[in-house]
DNA sequence: TTTTTTTATATGTCTGCACATATTAATGAG
DNA sequence: CTCATTAATATGTGCAGACATATAAAAAAA
């Protein structure tokens, strides 16, 4: 029986991962242009394309200009993790959601704090401490730094109703940023306020997020003892 | 002076991100169909589908057939981890790649293992123990569990040479899976391999991956004090 | 009323063509 | 031989038009 017209990008997409793992064609090789994958295939160039951007963005294709595609050396993984608001993971999760503000200050900002957001030292910022808790018990601690330049309106802001996580993803809704993951021990005041024991290893987010190359907010999410962060690596097909 | 067409997709991208930044259409609206936009535009609809379609990937739009777009309620930031080969990520941090391999037992799968591989209880599989350095100093723990049934080659492999984490890579290298970030305490093996004191909070990475359905390879690393693992949340301009 | 069927509509994607752009490879000047 | 210029080429993206598909809403049947 003749190959049979592979005419949606789908399609297209599962052939080339197909050869790839039959070792047609090996890592670090050049794979044909879109113009003669398309005539094989029997669909319009559009076609290959859009198969073989989408393989390159997930890490298994490399593709230049004029160079043209080659088979990634190291098909670097790729793992999307996405980052939902807090009051909303614990109500997926089938827990009732409780917040508490443990503190509110205006501070100068501190070194480190300072260099995460592009911000002179000292500059006087919004501290605010909390904490989110899954049926009634300590969920994740949010150790939050606003800058009021950037916020103005937080001043006016009753943080004990709403927490800053929730009222910055809704009023300041769309900014970039960086985000890091790490671990930490924890510390007396981390213990007290998650109830856990000191020294025990806890998973921390760190957060900080700007609008163009203004600094607006800064964050430090500890969460409790056995919080895991789980996402797929997927591969097409 | 009158408006100028937006004849290429990240244009359209940008405008609609401001629209949305400039309260013009807020979260939950409804937004016009492509049809429309492609016209106010002056460019064709399949351009405004590609931003648009951009846009509801990295969570800014929702997107139904017939129901239109519309602004999500809460943007979900996305955060695409890459997953480097650890010799590469060592290396490309300026350090020297070290490796040690400390044991290598066949030994039947524990019960939270056989779970995370979806592999019976106590099935035989290889286990290995190994400690990545950098610059002579522990950098992190491997401890890996592969399906000899899925990868018969490892049998003959002598991971004193080579990591599993790079063989496996090089050898079956494209595979779905899942994995999670979390955090422990060191206990005192963990500590003595890392060099570290116990009860340091220690970053770890699980991480499972099969071929189709059949399990692969599951493995556990557990970085030393202080490892972050960091990214960008970008939102499109 | 409630359930099923039909219809209208917005997005999803393919085609064939054209031109833009990056970058390698060939060419020519010094 | 070296460096600058030019040509060739693979990908990137645009356009108009067509049909596919999911699904909300309207109409018809129970």
């Amino acid at each position: 029986m003749t190959a049979q017209a592979l005419n949606n990008w789908q399609a297209v997409q599962e052939e080339v991962v197909r050869r790839i793992h039959g070792g047609v064609w090996n890592q670090g090789d050049l794979i044909p242009n879109e113009a003669d994958l398309a005539k094989e295939f029997g669909c319009a160039r559009a076609t290959v394309n859009r198969a073989l951007q989408s393989l390159a963005d997930s890490g298994l294709l490399d593709r230049r200009r004029k160079a043209g595609t080659r088979v990634a050396m190291f098909p670097v993984r790729k793992a999307t993790l996405e980052i939902p608001l807090i009051r909303k993971e614990i109500g997926d999760k089938g827990h009732t959601y409780g917040y508490t503000q443990i503190s509110r200050r205006r501070v100068a900002l501190p070194s480190p704090v300072a260099l995460k957001m592009a911000l002179p030292r000292g500059t006087k910022v919004l501290h605010l401490l909390c904490v989110h808790t899954a049926d009634s018990k300590p969920y994740v601690i949010e150790e939050r730094w606003i800058n009021p330049d950037a916020v103005p309106a937080v001043d006016s802001v009753d943080f004990s109703q709403i927490s800053p996580n929730e009222w910055l993803l809704k009023n300041v809704p769309y900014s970039a940023g960086d985000i890091a993951f790490s671990a930490m021990s924890a510390d007396k005041p981390v213990a007290a306020l998650l109830e856990c024991k000191t020294g025990e290893g806890l998973f921390v987010i760190d957060r900080s997020t700007r609008r163009d190359t203004q600094a607006i907010t800064s964050v430090r999410l500890i969460f409790s003892p056995g919080y895991r962060m789980s996402t797929t690596l997927s591969f097409p097909a």
